[in-house]
DNA sequence: TTCATTTGACCTCG
DNA sequence: CGAGGTCAAATGAA
């Protein structure tokens, strides 16, 4: 940004190539038996590209109306747990890094954001289980101030894929039926939920403890594509604690970006750079025939912060250069291989990889 | 036997 | 130094 190219405007290039990648794609797509499904994420995908990119440029790109219109033309059924999906669920993006100076690298370097579930207690079905990963408690620790204990959780894959993701989740006090979910890290996990037992996720465990009639539910793994209606449904950028006049019109939040963010790589999610390769995370291959509606879906890759505009999450070279490392430590990540800047640098040669500080 | 959870100890950070 | 976060041995469930 500082080398002549804001965040804002790389990003608008990203969105404009990814667009027409996307393009590219829906046209294979078109000529191919691929699911509606598929083509419409495509479209939607494209929509969102160009959304954001007419946001960066200050017009009004429109987002909300995008989203609403994603949600209206999927097609995606309601699934049966809509019933008892969370009323509201509320993301903000936590404003990081900006006391960069002196912080771990090793616990703020991840990216970290918010997430506010309310949960339907008749159901029993809690809301922050619909993230569509497997998590594994690790810890639990009662919080000065806080009625209700804090849950640790990290993803079932940590040690068989190298997945570094985490989430807290701590029950409001005020409000039992409550939860905040803060996650810490996306998945680089290649967790595809049809090969694996739907273990009670973490939220289910503590409805285990303050609800013991939530036996309809404990099987209830959550599909991706509930996972992704939900997102639907759901998403709901908490625009309270950022600044108001200085991101809201830059930021848009396409419902159907997410399935590609992975890991300590979510910095250079699709938004950033290398959308013909990370990208193949949403391409056909992505797209696994397997399951066609399979979504991946880690909640926010965007990262706001109070100057305006997307930037991205870290401030020093050095945790970029740790990022960097923990993805290339990642040793099997197709849902988002970032092996970038490598890979990126061959997949679009117009697109000006050698700007300074670009990857610094 | 394997895997997840529990929980006290230890580590990190402010 | 205290609070928050993580580790890892013990324990339990399937």
């Amino acid at each position: 940004m500082e080398n002549g190219w804001s965040w804002e405007q790389k990003t608008l290039i990203n969105e404009l190539v990814q667009g027409m990648d996307l393009a590219k794609q829906l046209r294979v797509q078109l000529s191919t038996t691929s699911s509606t499904e598929t083509k419409e994420l495509l479209i939607q995908r494209i929509l969102a590209s160009y959304d954001k990119a007419l946001s960066i440029l200050g017009l009004s790109g429109g987002s909300v109306v995008q989203h609403q219109n994603i949600r209206a033309t999927s097609g995606v059924p309601e699934p049966a747990m809509s019933v008892d999906e969370s009323p509201r669920t509320d993301y903000f993006i936590e404003k990081e890094n900006e006391d960069n100076k002196c912080v771990s690298k090793k616990r703020k370097a991840l990216p970290k954001w918010t997430e506010q579930v309310r949960v339907n207690s008749e159901s029993g079905l809690e809301g922050p289980q619909e993230d569509g990963y497997n998590w594994r408690k690790y810890g639990q620790k009662d919080i000065l101030g806080a009625k209700y204990p804090r849950s640790y959780y990290r993803c079932t894959y940590r040690t068989t894929q190298n997945c570094w993701a985490t989430k807290q989740v701590q029950r409001s006090d005020d409000d039992s039926a409550l939860f905040q979910v803060t996650y810490r890290g996306t998945h680089t996990c290649s967790y595809v939920n049809q090969s694996v037992p739907p273990p009670a996720s973490s939220e289910e465990q503590e409805q285990k403890i303050n609800h013991s009639s939530n036996n309809n539910n404990q099987h209830q793994q959550p599909q991706p594509e509930q996972v992704l209606l939900h997102f639907r449904k759901s998403l709901r950028v908490n625009t309270e604690e950022l600044n108001s006049k200085e991101t809201a019109s830059t930021f848009s939040f396409p419902s159907t970006l997410f399935g590609c963010m992975n890991g300590d790589n979510y910095s250079f999610s699709p938004l950033m750079l290398d959308n013909n390769n990370s990208m193949g995370s949403f391409s056909p291959s992505y797209i696994s025939p397997e399951t066609p509606e399979s979504h991946y879906f880690s909640p926010l890759p965007y990262h706001m912060n109070n100057s305006g505009g997307i930037h991205p999450p870290y401030n020093s070279e050095s945790d970029i250069a740790e990022m960097i490392s923990a993805n290339t430590s990642a040793t099997n990540s197709p849902i988002l291989d970032l092996d970038f800047p490598l890979e990126s640098v061959e997949m679009d040669p117009n697109f000006p990889f050698d700007i300074p500080g670009l990857f610094k």
